[in-house]
DNA sequence: AACTTGACGAGGG
DNA sequence: CCCCTCGCCAAGT
């Protein structure tokens, strides 16, 4: 599997596409969800080339802020669209990731399963 | 094949 | 909270 299978890219899609409007997860969770092969780093590549019906305002980095910082996509933009579902940010442009950061059903910080999703 | 660059993340100062 | 260093891994040169 490599982020050029497109069985390796809808996986990641499909994730994204779960999140409720709102909420948010970020690129490392997504690859601890989705297990072996996946990385934080090969997480953000994947959305890069997002097609449309995939939400990908709602994927932001650990820290709670926007990532998207020297691409084509303007960080205001994307921070602008959360906070229109409801997503608030602070001065410095974070935000709050115990309230807004959305886990697939069943799934807790807790246990350490990483194939539920298969 | 070597080297640089990222939609990243954890840890230290 | 900001900045830096590393580890990470795929792409582009």
């Amino acid at each position: 599997m490599s982020v050029n299978d497109k069985q390796y890219r809808v996986k990641v899609f499909d994730l994204v596409k779960a999140i409720p409007r709102g909420r948010v997860m970020t690129y490392g969770q997504i690859a601890m969800i989705l297990g072996e092969g996946y990385t934080a780093r090969t997480v953000g590549y994947v959305m890069h080339g997002a097609d449309d019906g995939v939400p990908w305002q709602r994927v932001i980095n650990s820290q709670g802020k926007i990532s998207t910082g020297r691409l084509s996509i303007p960080v205001n933009l994307q921070q602008s669209i959360l906070e229109q579902e409801g997503v608030v940010f602070s001065a410095k442009g974070k935000c709050d990731l115990e309230k807004y950061q959305w886990w697939p059903e069943g799934f807790e910080m807790e246990e350490e399963q990483p194939s539920l999703l298969n």
